[in-house]
RNA sequence: GCCGGUGUGGCGGAAUGGUAGACGCGGCGGACUCAAAAUCCGUUGACAGCGAUGUCGUGGAGGUUCAAGUCCUCUCACCGGUACCA
């Protein structure tokens, strides 16, 4: 048996695309150079683009490369286009996921984040990207975080952070407090106990003072995704209804007044219970007298206090024994324990109105509570006119059907009305609420109104007996920043048994964390250390305690922004936050759509009522970009659990059409299960590692198959078949321009005197070229912008032309295509560029290409014929021929005069340019 | 549960009410090669037809329009968020 032959290595090509030098040589060019460190003080306008920071979790991935790429195309356009751009980068460095890999790794969390930052930071250099490096900076530090203490502390003395009780998960086996993250299916996440409700005292930011302006503001951005913008209005929820009071007594004697609110004051009259949440007040109160309610409101406890889970839980509820008194029938109703009502929304307490909300016709179906109807919609109320029932006279509290008595039997046309308030009031009674406005009925005095008069009417009421008051209800809770863990921002507060709660004066601060620590994961190491929590208080000089709760992580993503405008400045930002603020283009992934980004919106509110910054909204523009996805692939083991296998230790198998039938490991060639296209994540085994596609394609090919994949928003599926395309796209990009460059090039005199072919050519060229800037500039639409540049290389594959116009031409396209991927694969255009025989230079510094409005002049336009809406012919005809004329040549087609043979012409429409439709019959 | 989004060939996607499937991947055929890889050329929605061509086709059901992937109503599936993951 013949050996087998070594491969013959290939003969040197000098030409051939090698990304790894052609990275190294661009990056260490533009570090060299300073090329994307920027200043404020410029000519030119500026341009703020920010892509949210990373959480240093140890290695980059997919994500972030998809994340940055797209800011720093943005970001080198904008160059191009003549703007002084600022792209920083920086590190949201405290959170859970250090303190848990601190546990694993028996390491300190500050030690195992900074070894992430150092080795991310390289991970993203070797992407290329034009982010001004001298501006970095990690939120743990303590020249960070101290300003943000400043804050606090200054917006506890104005009265704008305040402490209150709240609830949080209690593990009672580990004995501490559970992110909702760490609750599964109700139980602790490494105890397995079932977790309780606990409430303790927590530092709050009053966002709800901002809840009107934060709405109002979301009509001044344009720029951002309605779908964020919708998003956000929901949760601030703003409502207009009434603040309603109840009287209420135990056994007779009364007690604290029940205060609901409802955007539904009209259905006030149908009002047959209340119902309170476990922590009201009151529930508590009754259940020092009643054990078996207060058996109940124990159990309530047990569970998360994740919203979700609060509310796909089955509906329950208990009597207190609590009765209160309707405001205006005197009625007594019942108080209800239910546990969807909550406590941290609105008063904690929600007046019941089976017959008109859906969840309270539920329960009071369960507990069989009486359903009033006291609002019918329009048919209804025709129906009762017709029988002649005089709505201004009053019904009353009498059951509607009672009032139509003794009118059953007679005429046909009064029985089916008759029949159409009966359905109606079967329905409510026995299929579900109807919850829509409508008119009063059974609400004596008040029947006949609407919803705007019945508010009115019950307002002006309620008002005079000081019983209720018209109010604008915010959804928006109250900021709570306390987290009862070690690796985060320490609260800059003392208590004294003296003085009280003293915030830290400013002279001390910051209040350092230490970080040199053992982590046990039980406790946080300041809680456990006597020492560090000891201090005297400012005020009185006697002994005190410091808080040992860290802020909410969320509290240091909210400013970061304006930290990278004022590098080193001694106070929290500076003057220079003026010149670059608001960010002009903000990127980053949608599941910040709430959260991140209305607490970004509110401290901007706060710097600038601190007077530091002079914008009110810290973002112009947003792009959210969506997941990174891959196929998974697992074994089930022998005991049913399945076993994620890397995309990259798998090969797929098709049928001859193509299509995926299978899998098979490539270590052992046994087939393996296909798991479907998920979210990258470590539970599925499926990411794929940016820095081995780097190392193994170029930075360049990564960048350009992530944003050629997908639009911006959608999810994008990694393959790295799709990979090894955009490689073959560089390495035909490289070889048409080098083997052009090896002739000398000629300048292109005279455009008007080029032939067809070259006409054709240099068309497609400044029609891509205006698509391209379009593409990047106003519609974010990289995929088709890149598939432009495709189809222009692939026309110029096929553009023989040798003459020295057509060179000509072909260098005026070549050079055109290195600018404008240059956004895209910068360190491949900065070496073409040079082989275009310039010196290098930082390409954003050269002017974006521009379309020539001649070579754009088209003589003949193309339209589709259709008749009936369907296509059958298309013509060609000159781009000022009239509407006649379109229609003239497309009837005289011969498909056309075919398919209308027999049929007649009923009407024509010609949109110039377009389309011509014939409509025949 | 509630709020928001998405759904188009074998796959990723394109089409800003006006020719559905650009571009890429995969497949098939061919060139080059002793052979393979790489590269290049051609072809590729389904069905019927030798073909010209026709019919069908954008999750499902209705609707508006001369014209609907696109707008409206309902519905299903999946994804994101749901206040202590970031």
């Amino acid at each position: 048996m013949l050996e087998n032959q070594v491969p013959t290595i290939p003969e040197s090509d000098e030409s051939a695309y090698r990304p790894q030098e052609v990275e190294a040589a661009a990056q260490a060019y533009w570090t060299k150079r300073r090329a994307y460190e920027v200043t404020e003080d410029s000519d030119r306008p500026k341009f703020y683009c920010l892509s949210m920071l990373p959480y240093p979790s140890g290695a980059l991935h997919m994500g972030h490369v998809r994340n940055y790429t797209i800011g720093d195309v943005i970001s080198r356009y904008q160059r191009m286009n003549g703007k002084n751009v600022l792209q920083p980068m920086g590190w949201d460095a405290f959170g859970l996921p250090a303190e848990n890999a601190a546990i694993k790794n028996h390491t300190a969390p500050a030690k195992w984040t900074y070894a992430n930052i150092e080795h991310m930071r390289e991970q993203l250099k070797s992407l290329g990207y034009a982010i001004d490096w001298s501006r970095e900076f990690a939120t743990c530090r303590p020249d960070y975080y101290r300003w943000e203490q400043l804050m606090f502390t200054r917006l506890l003395k104005k009265g704008m952070a305040y402490r209150k009780n709240a609830v949080v998960n209690w593990d009672p086996v580990d004995q501490t407090v559970l992110a909702n993250e760490q609750v599964v299916d109700g139980k602790g996440w490494r105890s397995g106990a079932v977790v309780e409700k606990r409430e303790i005292p927590q530092w709050f930011l009053k966002i709800t003072d901002y809840a009107q302006e934060l709405l109002d503001g979301l009509d001044t951005l344009p720029g951002w995704p309605d779908a964020v913008k919708i998003m956000q209005r929901n949760w601030l929820g703003r409502s207009e209804g009434l603040e309603i009071c109840f009287d209420v007594n135990d056994d007779g004697a009364p007690v604290e007044p029940i205060r609901v609110f409802t955007t539904r004051p009209d259905t006030l009259m149908g009002v047959t219970f209340l119902s309170i949440a476990a922590e009201h007040p009151l529930a508590r109160l009754a259940g020092q007298s009643r054990p078996v309610l207060q058996e109940f409101i124990e159990e309530l406890r047990h569970g998360g206090v994740s919203e979700a889970e609060l509310e796909t839980q089955e509906k329950r509820g208990m009597d207190t024994g609590l009765r209160a008194v309707h405001p205006v029938t005197g009625e007594t109703l019942p108080v209800y324990v239910a546990n969807f009502v909550l406590m941290n929304y609105g008063t904690g307490a929600v007046m019941a109105v089976p017959g008109h909300d859906q969840r309270d016709w539920e329960f009071a179906k369960r507990y069989s509570l009486p359903i009033k109807m006291v609002v019918v919609d329009r048919s209804v109320l025709d129906a009762l006119r017709e029988i002649g029932h005089d709505l201004s006279r009053g019904v009353g509290a009498d059951p509607m059907l009672a009032a139509l008595e003794g009118r059953q039997t007679d005429a046909y046309d009064t029985r089916s009305a008759v029949q159409v308030v009966e359905d109606f009031e079967e329905r409510v009674m026995q299929q579900c609420a109807f919850t829509e406005r409508g008119i009063l009925v059974n609400s004596g005095e008040y029947d006949g109104l609407d919803f705007q008069q019945a508010l009115d009417a019950l307002a002006t009421r309620l008002e005079a007996e000081g019983r209720g008051r018209r109010r604008v209800n915010f959804r928006l809770r109250d900021w709570g920043v306390s987290r009862q863990r070690y690796w985060g921002c320490p609260i800059p507060v003392i208590y004294c048994p003296e003085c009280g709660t003293v915030p830290v004066p400013e002279d001390q601060l910051p209040v350092l964390l230490p970080e040199d620590v053992a982590f046990s994961g039980v406790q946080s190491p300041i809680k456990a250390d006597p020492a560090w929590r000891k201090c005297s208080c400012p005020e009185c000089g006697g002994p005190a305690e410091r808080e040992t709760d860290t802020f909410d992580t969320f509290m240091e993503s909210s400013w970061y922004y304006a930290r990278y405008t004022s590098p080193g400045a001694n106070g929290q930002v500076d003057e220079r936050a003026n010149y670059w603020l608001p960010v002009d283009q903000y990127v980053g992934g949608i599941e910040h759509a709430i959260m991140h980004l209305l607490y970004f919106r509110f401290y901007h509110r706060l710097l600038r009522d601190a007077g530091m910054v002079h914008s009110d909204e810290p973002a112009r523009n947003l792009l959210c970009q969506g997941m990174v996805i891959a196929d998974t692939f697992y074994r089930t083991d022998a005991d049913g659990s399945k076993d994620w296998i890397s995309p990259a230790a798998v090969e797929v198998q098709r049928d001859d059409k193509g299509r995926v039938v299978g899998a098979m490991l490539k270590a052992d060639g046994n087939p393996v299960q296909l798991g479907g296209t998920e979210k990258m994540a470590k539970s599925k085994n499926n990411g794929i590692d940016p820095q081995t596609m780097v190392d193994k394609y170029g930075a360049d090919t990564v960048r350009l198959f992530s944003m050629f994949a997908a639009p911006p928003e959608q999810s994008l599926e990694w393959s790295e078949a799709g990979v090894e395309g955009m490689a073959r796209f560089l390495k035909r990009f490289w070889r048409e321009v080098t083997t052009h460059a090896a002739n000398p090039d000629h300048p292109l005199t005279d455009p008007a005197a080029l032939d067809a072919g070259q006409k054709a050519l240099r068309r497609q060229l400044h029609e891509t070229i205006k698509k391209v800037g379009d593409d990047f500039g106003r519609r974010h639409a990289f995929n088709t912008a890149i598939a432009a540049l495709m189809e222009l290389l692939n026309a110029l594959g096929k553009f023989n032309d040798q003459s020295e116009q057509g060179r000509a031409v072909r260098h005026e396209a070549l050079e055109a295509m290195v600018l404008l991927l240059n956004p895209v694969v910068p360190h491949i255009s900065h070496a073409l560029w040079q082989v275009l025989g310039h010196a290098p230079g930082v390409l954003e510094d050269q002017p974006w290409p521009q379309p020539d409005p001649a070579a754009l002049v088209r003589n003949t336009a193309t339209l589709a014929v259709q008749i009936n809406g369907k296509l059958r012919a298309t013509i060609e005809l000159p781009v000022n021929a009239s509407k006649d004329e379109a229609e003239a040549l497309a009837r005289a087609q011969p498909q056309v005069v075919h398919f209308l043979e027999g049929m007649a012409v009923r009407k024509v429409i010609v949109v110039p340019g377009k389309i011509v439709n014939i409509v025949a019959g």
